[in-house]
DNA sequence: AGCACAATCTAATTTTTATTACATTTTTAT
DNA sequence: ATAAAAATGTAATAAAAATTAGATTGTGCT
């Protein structure tokens, strides 16, 4: 396919050239797009009340050489489609807006939606359970631009409890921590496009070994989630435009919270009120943030 | 598939009662809906990496006779989404508050349209300006918890430009940088409370010399932004009483996404040597993820 | 009217896809 | 540790789909 005009556009372009029961193909086409396209030729066709091979050469017409290269097509389109309406994976779109930050905060905002909307309960309780339990060892594992967000977790991780690791470094320093690991060992490890493959043989060796691999990454699920046993997708942006890690940072968030209401479970109420407190009394404390 | 309800919504309430090799088919499907649904069992099961017949059995618990019904009621859905392109996600699915990551979203994104909504627009701009020009000289700082945001933005700042130093380990060692500093220099703190003294008295020392302090901190304001020269609070209570950084971390995404928009003719040939470089020094050993 | 040409369909063929039966592996419980 | 049960994959098979070839219909032109 030669540009980046959406199959619609291609269409309408084209319809003048088109035959008349081509024409009728196009109008369906066009009338319940893209679904209609994702239908059978024999399906398409029926509706269109044409026959199957005048299907195919409009297909032909639009520049595919077979009708599932168009069908690929068109689900490609429509997964950008799905994935964000209000911005059209166009930088530019964004920087004529008269407010950047708002339209910036408002596609954030959607994209954290659709995070939450697609990822299965079992999953986020799954971790929560994980990283609760007393047991396990964690052992968190970042990207380059993950990295922070490992160190994150792991911050808030040591302080709901024991035997919290980051690794850091080079990947050769952990071997020697990876031949400990057991089935009471839980790896976090966290992976975005495009994917490190470092990543995907720790955490093969760690599954072998019987350890928990939890996995943080993108809607395109990084391959480690082949072998992890609860996988968390955020959705992290359309394919050209920007990507934005603030998504997964609302997973983290989140999981820590979890994490905090289960264990303090009866005084987290008495200790929110005092927290209110002291922040409406305003302080004179000193010392590192928190 | 009797009932009214999504096929979504249906697979998250069966998911676990799958098996693991269904979970990892779910997973695909969930995170790539509908569009995964779309293709062939082949493409779905080589995404999922399962075989055809975990796919179809998956299919199967879902309620449908033959895949081919499953992907008609999947088109049908679809369609009716289309038509009606406000209503993305049925509300349905957000509703119900005994979830609680669906809540916790729900807070957070509150949070951040208030942080939103609170930044004054010049503020931001400014920010964006003193980063941007490539005369200055950026440092960054932050603290116990925030030092992951302070990393995240070094890396973004990185590509786009030159001169960009996190500093790390301890306070003592910055003397050496701090003295060097001038008019020229931009020292970007991260402050949120309970507040760093430490911070206050370098971005203190910073302003006498003329540095432009840059401060990201909570909407109680950490007593660095008194020097500061621009100051982007975010909103960070959290429900439970425990902050959440994720607005936080919204600003910085914010910021480096207006970097990249303002001056992205300059910065892709950048980009592309840092890639390049970045495939030269080999991908066997380095973090790939971006 | 009748020829040429385009448009379209029918039906056969090929290719792809879904489906089934069964073997193998993995897990679980004793 | 061992057997039973569950889960999963392999490979053969059946079904359905796409594609092609050629026949048929319709249209415009002299």
């Amino acid at each position: 396919m030669s540009n980046s005009r959406s199959i619609a556009e291609e269409l309408r372009v084209l319809f003048e050239t088109l035959t008349p029961t081509e024409r009728k193909v196009g109008r369906v086409l066009l009338a319940n797009y893209p679904v209609a396209g994702l239908e059978t030729i024999a399906q398409l066709a029926l509706r269109a009340d044409v026959s199957g091979p005048t299907v195919l050469r409009l297909i032909s017409k639009l520049g595919f050489d077979s009708y599932t290269a168009f069908q690929t097509s068109l689900r490609d389109e429509l997964e950008i489609r799905l994935q964000s309406p209000l911005v059209r994976h166009d930088p530019a779109q964004l920087q004529g807006d008269s407010d950047f930050l708002v339209s910036y905060a408002a596609r954030i905002t959607q994209l954290m939606q659709e995070t939450v909307a697609h990822l299965p309960r079992v999953e986020f309780d799954g971790v929560v359970d994980l990283l609760g339990e007393r047991k396990n060892r964690i052992w968190l594992l970042g990207g380059r631009l993950t990295d922070p967000l490992a160190a994150y977790l792991c911050h808030h991780l040591k302080v709901v409890r024991a035997d919290v690791v980051h690794l850091r470094g080079v990947p050769s320093s952990w071997a020697d921590s990876l031949v400990d690991m057991g089935k009471h060992d839980v790896l976090v490890i966290f992976d975005i496009r495009r994917y490190w493959d470092g990543a995907l043989h720790i955490a093969e060796m760690a599954a072998q070994r019987k350890v928990s691999v939890l996995l943080f990454t993108d809607q395109w699920l990084s391959p480690v989630s082949r072998v992890a046993r609860f996988t968390l997708a955020a959705h992290t942006a359309g394919p050209s435009g920007w990507d934005t890690n603030t998504p997964l940072m609302l997973l983290v968030d989140a999981v820590i919270a979890a994490l905090n209401t289960r264990q303090w479970g009866a005084i987290s109420d008495r200790l929110q009120e005092v927290e209110a407190m002291r922040a409406r009394l305003g302080e004179g404390s000193s010392r590192a943030d928190e």
